[in-house]
Order: C-alpha cells, then structure tokens, then sequence
DNA sequence: GTCCGAACTTTGCATTGCAAAGTATAGCGG
DNA sequence: CCGCTATACTTTGCAATGCAAAGTTCGGAC
C-alpha cells in the first residue's frame, strides 16, 4: 500500500506512472497505441517532433520498462528499427490514461464550480 | 513557433508546460482549482500526500513561475502559509488541461479502434 | 527549562531530460 | 576511386530537478 492512504491524500494521483508521465513518452505511448502494428523510428522521430538522440533514449527507456517492444532489423540494407506496444505495455498506458483522466475530470469539475468561464474544457459535455 | 511544425508532430503535445506537467504539481494545481480561496500549507500536503520538503519545493517552483501566490502569514501566533493560484496560474492551467484532454482523447481514441476492450475509459461514451 | 510536535526550509544526492557530438553505412558527383 | 552529404541511429556531457533526510524556528506541555 502507498506511504500516503489514498482516502486521505485524494489529489496525490500517485497511479502516474513516471516512465509514462513524461512529455516525449507520452507523445511516443500515444503514437504507438494509435498504431499498433508498430512504427518506425522515423516516424516516431517525425510524429512526435524529438530528435534522434532523444527519441533513441526515451525508446530506451520504454524498452528497458517493458513497454515497448523495440525491434532492429535491416530494411533492404539499411538499419531499420521498428517499435510497438507490449501487451503490458498497452494495460499500463490504458491504467494512466484512467488516472490522467480523473484528473482531467476532476480539474474540469473543479474550474466550472465558480462562474466564469461554463466550459473551457470540452470535456463532460453529456 | 516551435523548432518541429505542429503539422508535421501531431503527437509532439508542446504545449504540456514542464512546470505544470508534474506529478506533485498537478496535484496541487487541481486541489488549488477546487479550492479558489486557497489552502494551508498543511492542507495541501495532505490532499496531495507529499512530504514538508517537497510541498515547500513545488509551491516555491510554483510561485516563481508565477501561477500561484503563496502568502506567509501568521495564524495567531504559528506560521501559516496559504496558497492561492493567480489568474495567470488559472488560465495555464486550463490550457494544459485542454492538452491533456486531447491527449486522453488522442490515445482513447486508438485505443477503441481495435476491437478488444472497447471501453475502458469512460470517456467518450456518448 | 527541556522535551515534543507543528510548520516549514535547506541541503545533498541520484536521476534524468536534452542537445551536441560520434559512429556507421549508403548513394552520388566528379 | 574518393570524398561528400544524407540516413539512421547511439553515446556522452551537462544542467536541471525531484526526493528524502536533516535542519530551523517557535509554541505549548510538563
């Protein structure tokens, strides 16, 4: 159980898995979840706007957590490295998307509570 | 405009600001939302379940980057310390959030999109 | 007057994100 | 054949930062 119980720390989030929570794995977490067949590095390094360096370390760490699965092979002959979610990889982002979006929820809540601007966030519409 | 075109890195989601985008921050982000009036020191490090360090560290990050306004005071004769966000605080909140909440969709979205657990995330239910 | 606890702050360390430099190979111009 | 640039990554170095442990200050209780 967390140091903190929960029941009295209800803001803590503590489900915020800190391999995901991170602006560049985030973007990559997301990518691949929205391509599961997997992607290439360039693509990944196009669609999430990192550089070489930083897409190879973040990638990286997302191998080294298991989330990933991060196969180099050789296309034609050059180095072709492709990458897609683990199975566990998948339940752990599904588990922190959970979690970001009580926070979501609750934030949206919490800003529509006192007048003022009704609904900035388009979420909870229905 | 940002180093890596928005257009070319859907997924890059600059606009998830570093000082926001923490786990102990957004905590204490959403709690100082839910609470306009402000909150103790003491307060918030039970809502969010940090340590007497780690309060004072964020709230000091917090402050400097301008989002909220921490206020020393004296209750009766013991130090109190309350916090507030600033309208700015407010206003870069609500952006993050609106990034966030494209994010959740982003990935909720890819989620759906291969058969298998179809709704794990309440959102976008309707 | 000393012990304890509340309410913070400061310090130190170990991690880590990021960018610049490095490695390797393919393909092309001359 | 010999550079030269481009692709496809990896490695390195540094500066920032989160976190916990220790420090500080002050107010009662005894």
């Amino acid at each position: 159980m967390p140091k903190t119980d929960v029941n009295n720390a209800p803001f803590s989030y503590d489900g915020l898995d800190r391999v995901i929570h991170e602006k560049a794995r985030l973007g990559l977490m997301t990518s691949l979840m929205a391509h599961p067949k997997g992607l290439a590095f360039a693509d990944l390094k196009q669609l999430c706007g990192l550089t070489d360096g930083n897409l190879s370390r973040h990638l990286q760490v997302l191998q080294e957590a298991g989330l990933v699965e991060v196969t180099k092979g050789y296309e034609g002959n050059r180095p072709h490295t492709t990458c897609r979610l683990t199975k566990a990889g998948r339940r752990r982002f599904l588990d922190y998307l959970a979690v970001l979006e009580r926070l979501v929820r609750d934030a949206a809540k919490a800003a529509g509570k006192e007048g003022a601007a009704p609904s900035r966030l388009g979420i909870l519409p229905a």
